[in-house]
DNA sequence: AGAGGCACTTACCTACGGGTGAGTACCCGA
DNA sequence: TCGGGTACTCACCCGTAGGTAAGTGCCTCT
């Protein structure tokens, strides 16, 4: 497969992690599916202002592929499929925690503006 | 420059720190660093096995412009130069620890190989 | 004399991460 | 009947991260 190249040999940890991690949209995928339990796809797309449809499932299924999160699909009239972590997708969010206050402090550090995760802010630039 | 993009608005703290170890060998810099306190180029060369010297210095000095890294340069017959870690490259390092462990364990997971990186550079010192 | 180490710099090139936009199959509310 | 929502897939395009290779100035070792 084109994305079996996620498994590569590591330096170490942090590298292997990296790996996992390493895609503009999954760190805020990981955290969305964390504080809301179980999305919809369309809520994740919301949530995210400025995600392409193609990158969300493409990160989606990356990180399913990684044993990150589970995805159930109804097979009803209006399709419907429901995304949520897995135990090593919470454990992952676990470790990052640390890091997320990291970059929290250097945000303050260098007054970095912020994206409130809200529709209100809509993707600018 | 072309590297002051690294101070755009984040969605969250691990936005924001993922932005700053971004790159291939950033996470690998810091922590050779790390452990050997300091070292000058072309140990950390060395010590990356399959750097190249340009992606090198590209990310040293990305990370001396992020607070990360000091930088100390002796004006010497041969160059001499020394890299080691600033308090925000030591705090960064202990943020992802546990980053590192989570990695650790999802390697043995998948059965992952492990490049040894620092095994010919330490024992052979 | 020539090779090689140090710490870079510069030019060039390519793979791929990620964006845009359209299409699909079905259904619901106005 | 039209527009909009759901969850995608597909084709195409572009910027840039990162690799390769060569050059620089000075010094030491063989």
């Amino acid at each position: 497969m084109a994305t079996a190249a996620r498994r590569g040999p590591y330096f170490c940890g942090i590298d292997a992690a990296m790996d996992v991690v390493a895609g503009k949209w999954k760190s805020l995928i990981l955290w969305e599916l964390h504080h809301h339990g179980i999305r919809r796809f369309a809520e994740l797309r919301r949530g995210l202002p400025g995600v392409s449809e193609k990158m969300l499932i493409q990160h989606l299924r990356e990180m399913e592929e990684d044993g990150l999160v589970h995805r159930e699909v109804y097979r009803e009239v209006p399709p419907k499929v429901e995304y949520s972590l897995t135990e090593h997708g919470v454990s992952l969010n676990v470790a990052l925690a640390s890091l997320g206050e990291w970059g929290t402090a250097r945000m303050g550090r260098i007054g970095a503006e912020k994206i409130s995760g809200d529709v209100a802010a809509t993707a600018r630039r």
